[in-house]
DNA sequence: GTGTCATGCGTAT
DNA sequence: TACGCCTGACACG
């Protein structure tokens, strides 16, 4: 495999990764790994904008934004715009999973006791707790809604104050959903006796989700009106039948 | 073409 | 709590 970096911001670690084998790929929540023969692990984060495109060769045009591109005969892995593209070596690597919660996706059997451990403690909303990727890793603003409505959870719940079964049922709807999103690479929760005719692949953008980004719009279920507040500095939406509040919110 | 927004997160205040 | 960063898609004109 060649690799190298384009746009300059990671030219010393694409000169040290050119020429190796790439060993295995893995990811714990958001952060990918890529493993070398080496033993140089890459780590990337794509945050907000990162992107990587996979395309046969011949390559396209040339790219001048990738940070990383990485070719073999076959193949041409562009990556741009991650938050971060970093070599770890193997304490950098512990002390990153040290501050990650559990992976629906890696321990699906395991990890509800951690989550229940983890919530057990925390004042702050459901919303904001699944969505901080010390409690649980991989869930991100578009999960958080949604998992909450299939649990039926209104997502200003203190934390602490859900019961056990509905932390292990919030646990077991995103080992499901995340495992859905990493098989056909996109986020589609709406349950498929609720699709209609179509198949996952089929549903439009807009319909493949069931609150995310829909406030004033009715819910599919019931067809009352969808809300949003602020959790975390960031939107979350419900809806207000199916979620109903169960004893006091997090306001603020 | 321009402006806005976004599946995220670290740092400064 | 606010801001900065990184890029691309889309709405609007």
């Amino acid at each position: 495999m060649s690799a190298t970096s384009p746009q300059g911001r990671f030219a010393e670690g694409a000169a040290r990764l050119d020429g190796q084998i790439v060993t295995g790929v893995d990811a714990h929540g958001k952060h990918l790994f890529y493993r070398f023969d080496s033993g140089d692990v890459l780590h990337v984060h794509l945050g907000l904008f990162g992107k990587f495109r996979l395309r046969s060769l011949p390559a396209p045009d040339p790219s001048p934004n990738a940070r990383l591109v990485m070719e073999t005969d076959a193949d041409h892995l562009h990556l741009a715009g991650p938050t971060v593209c970093e070599l770890l070596d193997p304490d950098g690597e512990d002390e990153l999973r040290a501050r990650l919660g559990p992976d629906p996706i890696l321990e699906p059997a395991d990890g509800a006791d951690r989550l229940v451990a983890r919530l057990a403690r925390r004042s702050i909303s459901l919303g904001a707790a699944l969505h901080d990727q010390s409690v649980v890793a991989g869930i991100g603003n578009v999960y958080r809604s949604e998992l909450l409505f299939l649990a039926g959870v209104h997502p200003l719940t203190v934390a602490k104050t859900l019961d056990e079964e509905s932390v292990r049922d919030i646990w077991m709807r995103s080992v499901t959903a995340l495992k859905d999103g990493e098989r056909t690479g996109r986020i589609v929760t709406v349950l498929p006796d609720e699709m209609g005719a179509r198949t996952a692949r089929e549903l439009e953008r807009g319909d493949r989700l069931y609150v995310y980004k829909r406030a004033g719009r009715p819910c599919r279920r019931c067809g009352t009106p969808i809300r949003s507040a602020d959790a975390d500095g960031r939107n979350v939406w419900w809806c207000p039948s199916c979620q109903p509040a169960r004893g006091e919110l997090v306001t603020r």
